[in-house]
RNA sequence: GGUCCCAUCGUCUAGCGGCCUAGGACAUCACCCUCUCAAGGUGGAGGCACGGGUUCAAAUCCCGUUGGGACUGCCA
């Protein structure tokens, strides 16, 4: 039987980081199998929580990891066939009406050593009204085990497990049983998804048998394979309220989407051997369920910097100057991050002169959103940052020196290249009795207007002889 | 409270009874390289939560303790 799986996301904010890696893993099993097939289906059945920017958000993130997959479907698109789910279950008694509201349930709550509901509305015989909701029936004793590839089979108690709510007192399938029912409808095989479903499986698998039973079907259950949770370091859950987890953001920072994936992979799983820095092929090859991990994972956004800083100088020049666009190009580009622009105009920015600074900063960089700062002295006068001019300039004694001393050698060198402004700065610090290191940085400030940077004489020979000379001066006059 | 899950360096993990004086990666420290900053190279420090079993042999199996966590909605 070809694997089925799915995504089911809830357009209820921004898409999370553990929504991304649960997708890869349920997109691997299908790329697992010829004939594989990964479903996304948006689950936006609560009108009260959903936005549509945010389906749309979820559609924008699937399309940047390039996960490739059948649909898009949205969970309200099946709504007639949850609501004859319903009927077939009322019909065969699997249902009763119920209309308790939440503040009674929860006052007979109690003590009791088992809360939740206490099956009051069982036997009331309840006809529908506009204020009964519908719960399933749930066996008072026994177990039920959940067949479970990544823990093994995990056993519940029935005695915990209370009547819950399928559906609404409007007539809406809630997600319990709407899940349920497209899960079906999908011929899904494998339900892989976060671990703060575990508790959802037991309820999923009677309804699905109760499901069956009702309409004379025969349809096999899932398998599940429910993945450790993603924690942030206190150790909780990552939340959409307090933790950094849009993966939107990570986009507008700069991480590659290679390296994302890549780093998604190795929370609760690892490839074999020694390198953890793999291709996507490897990782398709190697996973297996079997093979995931059992507890939670934090998140380490050090980690996935470095990664992205080892896939940034994988890059060729010419990709990577492709990949910086959004963030150097003040020019028509398709995409930008939220809320930044070049700090430059568009007449400013010279594409061919940022070809050839390429070789500079694409190993100084961990992150895209770093390259601007590397390269803005380029394109437009260096921002007068004070303490670093008081710190290389003011603050020494023997920088006004050097400053003019390199007005006067860059200006009479016939060749303004990067190796004779190396010797020169060279010899106008020994002069001085200055090493190399105590000689560049009055020079690296005047012009760049910073401490550091990529490699100056470099750096100097792309700018030009002009407007490094300019800038020494305005140095030197900026000092008196 | 109840149900369920989990437990190897700070972090992510390898380990599936002997190959472990526990391996790798990130972070960290030192040194080398060096025009700043990076990158790179070399080396170091750092862990099997605890207590009982089982076994000739346990990080690996069992039980308990402790400690984390998830769920417990007419949300998904």
């Amino acid at each position: 039987m070809p694997v089925r799986v799915r995504l089911a996301p809830s357009p209820t904010g921004y898409f999370h980081v553990g929504t991304a890696r649960t997708a890869l893993f349920n997109w691997i099993l299908a790329k697992q199998d010829p004939e594989g097939v990964f479903i996304l289906r948006v689950e936006d059945t609560d009108p009260e929580r959903n936005r549509e920017e945010w389906v749309q958000a979820i559609y924008a993130a699937m399309a940047w990891l390039g996960l490739d997959y059948t649909g898009p479907f949205r969970q309200s698109e099946n709504a007639p066939a949850h609501a004859a789910a319903l009927e077939a279950l009322v019909a065969a008694g699997a249902l009763y009406y119920c209309d308790c509201t939440p503040a009674e349930v929860e006052a007979r709550k109690g003590a009791r050593a088992t809360p939740g509901y206490d099956g009051y509305c069982r036997d009331r015989g309840l006809a529908r009204n506009e204020r009964t909701a519908l719960r399933f029936r749930t066996p008072d004793e026994g177990t039920i085990v959940v067949p479970d590839l990544v823990r093994g089979e995990v056993v519940f108690s029935l005695s915990a497990i209370d009547d819950f709510v399928v559906a609404r007192s409007t007539g809406e399938a809630l997600y319990a049983l709407a899940n349920v029912v497209d899960d079906r409808d999908d011929a899904i095989t494998h339900v892989v998804r976060g671990e703060e479903h575990l508790a959802n499986a037991p309820k999923q698998m009677m309804l699905w048998s109760a499901l069956n039973a009702a309409t004379g079907l025969e349809v096999s259950l899932p398998v599940f394979a429910h993945l450790p949770l993603l924690v942030n370091e206190q150790r909780k859950k990552l939340s959409k309220r307090r933790d950094p987890v849009a993966l939107e953001m990570y986009r507008d920072q700069g991480y590659l989407v290679a390296a994302v994936l890549n780093y998604l992979a190795l929370l609760g799983w690892s490839p074999r051997g020694d390198d953890e820095i793999v291709e996507m092929d490897t990782i398709v090859e190697q996973f297996r369920l079997e093979d995931v991990s059992h507890s939670p994972a934090f998140f380490d956004v050090k980690k996935l910097t470095a990664f992205n800083g080892t896939y940034i100088r994988a890059l060729s020049p010419e990709a990577f100057a492709a990949l910086c666009r959004p963030w150097v190009d003040p020019g028509e580009v398709a995409w930008r991050p939220a809320g930044y622009r070049p700090a430059w105009g568009v007449e400013d920015f010279d594409p061919d002169l940022f070809a050839r600074l390429v070789p500079l900063i694409q190993e100084r960089v961990a992150r895209l959103d770093e390259v601007p700062v590397m390269v803005d002295f380029f394109f437009g006068e260096p921002a007068h940052d004070e303490a670093a001019f008081a710190k290389a300039i003011t603050s020494d004694p023997a920088a006004p020196g050097v400053l003019a001393a390199a007005l006067e050698a860059y200006g009479a060198l016939g060749d303004f290249g990067a190796e004779a402004l190396h010797a020169a700065t060279l010899a106008l610090g020994e002069a001085r009795g200055l090493s190399l290191r105590k000689a560049q940085a009055p020079i690296r400030c005047a012009v760049t207007g910073r401490l550091v940077g990529p490699p100056l004489f470099e750096s100097l020979a792309l700018l030009g002889r002009e407007r490094t000379l300019a800038r020494l001066r305005a140095a030197l006059e900026h000092a008196a």
